[in-house]
DNA sequence: TTGTACGCGTTATCAC
DNA sequence: GTGATAACGCGTACAA
């Protein structure tokens, strides 16, 4: 080892130079877009080993290209908080499907940056998938427009010319209410999932309704709704288990009041109230009828199958990565309506009173 | 379609341009990195938004600096796969923590992809985090080191001079099967996660272990054995509650073999053995104890707390984090030790007969 | 098939 | 406080 001050790393100019060629030469053998003499070929990749040149700066070739290979997904909110709902996860898997064509990487973003730092307007990426729609996203919506990337919106709305992925919620949620009702259920409570980022576990009123922030929640409610006009509905503080049967418990705590069945927004909040009405001895679907919403494999749930309305979770993810794709290949990024499936389960009956 | 229809986005240099300073004002304007007088700050920002300049290019901004801001995640396996275990999430929950004086982003990559596409070989990080040790880890490492790029590898080796961050699974399994032992138990089971890739629901042979390649499974199972080197153990095909539950009416089906005590390697499976011995009438931990590993809050568990052991996923990701961001500071990464605390729960209990 | 030359868009450095 | 200039490392017309 001698003096080697600062042990620069070797660029394709040095690897090019060591095997005596010019550099374009040497580029090519690594990007394979020509033919090259296996001679030469060899003398290149011998410089290379031996200076240690491991191929091209990402850095370097993504400011010459254009294109960095990255796609950035925008998650509201934790992180953690994301990838605990089966159903983002779901998405995501279906989004690495979709983006696979482009064999880019997926870069993380929470929606709520304001700091210097990493964030959407300074991340290199070639394209956005936002998902939800939260008033955030319009601002992370804002930033990304200024810098001219394809966007897609997952469930959300982001104005004229943005392609989006939507699902019919409010129909999908109408035929799960429909259900119940034609099963001859009058007494119907529902479980929400977040109105807004508050996240409260209280009952939804109208003025609660009208100052939400998650499309998502009030399109399933407006569909129960147009069955159910009345039902009390009490909004969880997120797609969890446990969740469900804190909600659960106070829909059921008083016999008097307790609704023949009970609908929620989404399977795992579902299974929380299946646990409450266990809890107080209640037989499901004899004593009350349950209903969620999603069509995920719950872990864990085991023997009961869940009446709900199955949504393309997957293809979601799937559809937005398509899009995402052509954008970048110049061609017209289009919206996607994507619908649910109706599945009866076992955990609704009609009602015994 | 005429030759002009590509509107070139402005550049740093139009904007100068047109607001009549030098390009290197109007960057400083934009880093603030330098005192800038009010005024010209003004005309550059007018000039900006005139032209619709949205900001530095990221990439050139990261060829110049030498940084892209993005750190590169490598999970085993499928995302959705390792995004349904609590404890990566956990996980990743504290690495953006560590990440955060970085205020880096996220990218997720997969392990086992070795098309031309967005590998590692050719993303544009300025770090890398690796998470597991399977035999293809290795392959990752080997690209990684080949780049020079920081490294640091959670709960897995990478060899001479790379950090780690580790934990002390024997030790921490042998302390939970230690407390078994002292319970009276002397008739117990173990159910594993996966020992390879093959993700076999079967009996773990001394031939399996020498051919494994997940590290923890092996090392916790080192533990386990200390304690009672004769049980029988089966391997999961991965951490889920389904999973426990197979695995657990497997090891519970026949009266006559059936142990007085379970252990598994991971809480999820530990629920799902309670959920088989629910199914065949069995109390916990009156007729059966049943101790798990990690201390995660299982969603939707209720009422028992199970005797496990407590690891700091959390920790462990944001140890990670703290790794990289010094040695993207210049300094040395240093391998950082976890442990694990034991917590005895109301699951295990001194067998009945 | 190989080499030359230029530009991708930015920022660090140093004068002024 | 502001400006000129030189890299950063690569890809790719174009010429030979």
């Amino acid at each position: 080892m001698s003096t080697s001050d600062i042990p620069r790393r070797a660029t394709i100019a040095d690897v090019a130079r060591a095997a005596g060629v010019a550099t374009s030469t040497a580029s090519v053998v690594f990007s394979g877009k020509a033919k090259v003499a296996p001679a030469t070929r060899e003398r290149v990749l011998a410089a290379a080993a031996d200076l240690g040149y491991a191929g091209p700066d990402p850095r370097a070739a993504s400011l010459r290209r254009g294109r960095s290979g990255i796609v950035a997904v925008v998650l509201e909110g934790h992180l953690r908080a994301a990838f605990l709902d089966p159903v983002t996860t779901a998405m995501m898997d279906g989004l690495t499907d979709g983006l696979a064509s482009l064999s880019a990487g997926i870069l993380l973003m929470r929606d709520d940056e304001h700091g210097e730092g990493a964030s959407l307007a300074n991340a290199p990426v070639d394209a956005v998938v936002l998902i939800g729609c939260s008033v955030r996203t319009k601002a992370s919506l804002e930033i990304v427009r200024g810098r001219g990337l394809p966007v897609v919106v997952i469930e959300g709305d982001a104005g004229e010319g943005i392609p989006r992925i939507t699902l019919d919620n409010t129909e999908a949620a109408a035929d799960v209410a429909r259900h119940l009702r034609d099963l001859g259920h009058t007494d119907v409570a529902f479980v929400t999932l977040a109105l807004d980022p508050a996240r409260e576990r209280i009952p939804v009123t109208p003025e609660r309704i009208a100052t939400a922030t998650v499309d998502v929640t009030v399109d399933r409610l407006a569909g129960m709704r147009s069955v159910f006009p009345d039902a009390l509905a009490i909004s969880a503080s997120g797609s969890l288990i446990d969740e469900g049967l804190l909600v659960g418990r106070m829909l059921l705590a008083d016999p008097a009041t307790r609704p023949t069945a009970i609908m929620a927004q989404s399977d795992l909040l579902a299974v929380g109230v299946i646990r409450a009405a266990e809890e107080l001895g209640l037989r499901v679907p004899e004593d009350l009828s349950v209903a969620g919403f999603d069509g995920i494999a719950v872990d864990g749930l085991g023997g009961p199958v869940l009446t709900t309305s199955v949504q393309p979770a997957v293809e979601k993810g799937r559809a937005a990565g398509e899009q995402v794709a052509r954008m970048l290949r110049g061609e017209k990024g289009e919206t996607q309506h994507l619908t649910c499936r109706f599945r009866v389960g076992t955990t609704t009956a009609p009602p015994s009173r």
